[in-house]
DNA sequence: CTTAATGTTCCCCA
DNA sequence: TTGGGGAACATTAA
């Protein structure tokens, strides 16, 4: 489910009902999603008012009154205002006013009351200038999909927006990121500004089951590029669409338009 | 039955 | 230390 847009999308969508709201008790029921002692978590959450709530990266960071709580929602985690309780619901937090569940099948996301792992991110992509981008790019060796997706590199950044975002940029997913030229490099500084900004205004992508915290899809996915269009015409110049693994993940780019 | 999926981390090797 | 590849983690869907 989650990439910065759709966390952004997730975050705005609970905001106004999780400020000021107080936890009146807490449960879990998964030892991958809240490792460690989860009644002790559940009693450090027990009472606690939620004071704000942000996103960093793809994290999701709410201030308490005493205390941070960091959500990351993995591959396939939501979080729901008054939803209901399924099986692969492995978070309830009863509020004050309503009910927030966090559901998760695949169990790869994380709910802590430490904000250590939020603290070892680099920086957002909405907020680095151009100088800062290019030194970065140009003090690594490593293929630029890998890299962009490494997000002590540049936070936020997941498998569908750096295929978007290398394609806007005509940028090849195995180039070197050290030999970008300065032109390249400000291409894909902006191209990453232009998706992510894109993504947000249409809620985010639901290629499967992403889902903001009242339930509502996002409409980004029908204006993707390259990513999950395999074998189709590319909007430039109608050469197919290639697929390869880069980083090991699949990827998507045309090899007509992105140079390496 | 096999493969791949919006993510992160760890391990091995060059 | 850097970087690439692969595996692991859980589950579902094609």
């Amino acid at each position: 489910m989650p990439e910065l847009p759709e966390v952004e999308t997730v975050v705005r969508s609970l905001a106004a009902r999780l400020k000021d709201r107080r936890i009146v008790a807490a449960s879990f029921t998964s030892r991958f999603v809240t490792p460690g002692n989860r009644k002790r978590l559940a009693s450090i959450l027990t009472g606690r008012t939620i004071r704000s709530i942000a996103r960093r990266g793809k994290f999701i960071v709410m201030t308490l009154d005493q205390g941070t709580l960091v959500v990351h929602l993995g591959m396939t985690g939501k979080l729901l205002i008054d939803g209901v309780s399924t099986p692969h619901t492995h978070g309830v937090f009863t509020l004050d006013d309503g009910v927030l569940l966090y559901n998760d099948p695949r169990q790869f996301g994380r709910i802590e009351a430490d904000s250590r792992r939020v603290q070892k991110l680099g920086p957002e992509p909405l907020e680095i200038g151009l100088e800062e981008f290019t030194k970065r790019l140009r003090s690594r060796k490593s293929h630029v999909k890998p890299l962009l997706l490494n997000q002590k590199f540049l936070a936020g950044l997941g498998n569908i927006y750096v295929d978007e975002a290398l394609f806007g940029a005509g940028i090849h997913p195995l180039a070197t990121a050290s030999r970008l030229t300065a032109a390249r490099a400000a291409r894909l500084h902006q191209s990453i500004r232009d998706v992510l900004t894109l993504a947000i205004e249409h809620r985010g992508s639901s290629t499967s089951d992403y889902v903001d915290a009242h339930g509502q899809r996002g409409n980004f996915q029908i204006l993707h590029r390259v990513y999950g269009r395999e074998g189709e015409p590319c909007v430039n110049c109608g050469t197919p669409i290639r697929k390869i693994v880069a980083g090991g993940r699949g990827t998507h780019f045309c090899p007509k338009c992105q140079k390496r």
